[in-house]
DNA sequence: GTTGTAATCAACACGTTTGTTGATTAACGC
DNA sequence: GCGTTAATCAACAAACGTGTTGATTACAAC
């Protein structure tokens, strides 16, 4: 059980494990409460070892964590992972519309010190 | 040029983008403004065709889009997907923090109308 | 104990990804 | 025209991911 292997690292494999319908699915599926394997591999026609793994992915990922009851492991969802991931994309996407920002008032800024009004009117 | 090859697959392919350190360092540096193949190449330790392989990848999930100047092609950044992708993280996570409301509501009936108040009281 | 159920482990096949090097296309500057 | 720069294409090797089947572990019920 590694603490912190690099925070890069924890994204690759977050990003990665949601990259796959399958995975995705399981996520779905278990934002609406716990399942065992088998509930989460009902939905898909390929076998129960092919979804577990694709949960011990999940797992890796730290989107999920597993508990234990009786012969059971029932799965839930790390909602804490998934906002992590929102939290790297909007970062960037916030970024980028003030680049945009910054570019309007610098045109904004030549269009009243000087001449003008030639680029970026559209809409 | 396919119109709409599935929403998920579309998932897939963005998301898979983003499971790899390098395509996240080409976003996080497009999020400041376009650039060149060559400029996005300087600060991996990787040859610029694995570079521009890397680019094809985000271009093909819709992440980046291209434009052409003489015999650069700038690449820029597709905002509009990276929200799409924060949508579906979302929608998730509403979804699983309603289910923890719904479970709190649950237990809050039953302390009222019965016995109880045994469950989920930190905090 | 034996039987049944939940889940994982092990080995293998197949396809895809990611990197390399070397050749090629395309546009510019002189 | 010629050389330079920007970028991609092609072929290949190595590694990885995802699915299969068959054996195995762990627990519960009788």
């Amino acid at each position: 059980m590694v603490k912190d292997p690099d925070a890069e690292e924890r994204l690759d494999r977050a990003f990665m494990a949601l990259g796959d319908p399958v995975r995705r699915g399981i996520i779905a599926r278990l934002s609406r409460g716990p399942a065992t394997v088998n509930e989460l591999a009902e939905p898909f026609n390929i076998t129960k070892q092919a979804v577990s793994r694709h949960i011990q992915v999940l797992e890796h990922a730290e989107l999920v964590t597993r508990t234990r009851d009786a012969q059971r492991r029932p799965v839930h969802l790390n909602a804490a992972r998934l906002e992590a991931l929102t939290a790297w994309i909007d970062s960037y996407r916030l970024t980028h519309e003030q680049q945009f920002r910054n570019l309007d008032s610098v045109l904004a800024e030549m269009t009243g010190d000087d001449a003008g009004a030639n680029e970026r009117e559209k809409k």
